[in-house]
DNA sequence: TAATGTGAAGACATTCACAGCG
DNA sequence: CGCTGTGAATGTCTTCACATTA
């Protein structure tokens, strides 16, 4: 009785094995620093091989993203044994293990629900289909909108969603409406059976039943940056 | 000689404190993860306020924002005191205060480079100025796109950058170019006396003197929910 | 020799739990 | 009495350092 919260924070791994009733296949554990730094490598590393690279240390590595090589080793450590001690990491090895790890062996098909200014502009970028995202249907509430024509389609009414993420077998959404109408959408999408939401209204999304959000808030950055220049103001500044 | 990496990796803190040669004004050292949640905190403060309410109690804010009342009192702690016992956090106190804090208590000018897909999009995005952030100007590489018309204004040509961020008083930049010329354009802003990149390049950027940047990588952001369910795959998968 | 993988140590962040205050 | 502020305890992540392997 002496917890203050109710809200338990949840999980911090991407594992829920702490399930009490089989926790059976404890699924490899991994912090989420690593899990997020996945990602990173697996772009250097495909950079590298394009160039005609064949091997990489984790020195290199960590060279390159500003991180050490104990980092580098211990992150990937994490998912399984990569390495060739004396050699490094091999490109044609490593690239498609990780590549198995993160999911991107295989397409992912999305659903872009808010054709405004961003949604528009996040329609026409080349860098999620290169990367095995497939916006596969797009939908937005305003009924000028709706029949509109993109490279992706027509867009679609939102009464269409549920019908049209089944159908379509769509697992990912991204959220690019109003902030009033985030939440309200965002649940829709969980009823519909998305389960992993790339969130860009500038608002905390409540958990959702089976499925993951991430938000992606513009002006926040740009407040971190205005705080860590606050805080301590780079040197040369004029008007000394 | 044992240390086996170069680079250090460099200040967790948003406070550099640790040069030897002084050290005399030690400013406030905050830890990373609460100085990234102090923006979350007032964005629902301000909405709060907007509401009609007058205080708030860490367990309030935490339950809306997903933390605990702990980790909310905690982080506030690192930037002040400025709670009532018994009571909570005064609104209209706390506001302004958390403003000066994060330095939206003024106006911050800003240039956008590249205006292409995702930079026009962002030149229209309304909630930078409705925070403080005003685009003052606009670049581009391609003379197809220097002379347009925006509301900000024309685009510029690459050559005025240095001339106009510091005729304009610009200390931030939003970087919006592809990613070949990412690097580049970062060392100019740099070197124009830009304190803050936002960068929407999908590479990492090497560290750059007097300069903090914070990277908004998309297609990372959907690996994220990729791998987080391919990890952990919610429960009532069809098929099974 | 050049590099990995990994326990152990250390740094850091979160949560607990309670004294103290209005 | 309700709620903050904060040391102490716990939990998590990073770094170190070295045995190990090709």
């Amino acid at each position: 009785m002496a917890k203050e919260s109710e809200s338990p924070t949840s999980g911090d791994y991407f594992d829920h094995s702490a399930s009490k009733d089989s926790g059976e296949k404890s699924p490899l554990q991994v912090p989420k620093p690593a899990a997020q730094r996945i990602s990173l490598y697996l772009r250097y590393l495909e950079a590298q091989a394009a160039q005609g690279k064949s091997t990489i240390s984790s020195k290199e590595l960590g060279n390159a993203l500003g991180l050490t090589a104990a980092q580098v080793r211990k992150d990937l450590g994490h998912f399984g044994q990569f390495g060739h001690p004396g050699v490094g990491y091999i490109l044609t090895d490593l690239i498609p293990r990780i590549r198995k790890i993160i999911g991107t062996d295989r397409v992912w098909r999305v659903a872009l629900v808010g054709m405004g200014n961003l949604g528009s502009a996040l329609s026409r970028y080349k860098g999620f289909a290169s990367r095995g995202f497939q916006i596969t249907a797009l939908f937005d509430q305003d009924p000028e909108v709706v029949g509109k024509e993109f490279a992706q389609g027509t867009v679609h009414s939102m009464d269409e969603l549920e019908e049209i993420v089944q159908r379509e077998n769509i697992e990912l959404g991204i959220l690019a409406v109003p902030i009033e109408a985030a939440q309200e959408v965002a649940e829709r999408m969980s009823r519909a059976g998305i389960h992993g939401i790339l969130n860009f209204a500038p608002k905390v999304l409540p958990e959702l039943p089976a499925v993951r959000s991430v938000s992606v808030d513009l002006t926040i950055q740009l407040e971190q940056l205005a705080l860590s220049i606050s805080m301590d103001p780079p040197e040369g500044n004029k008007e000394s």
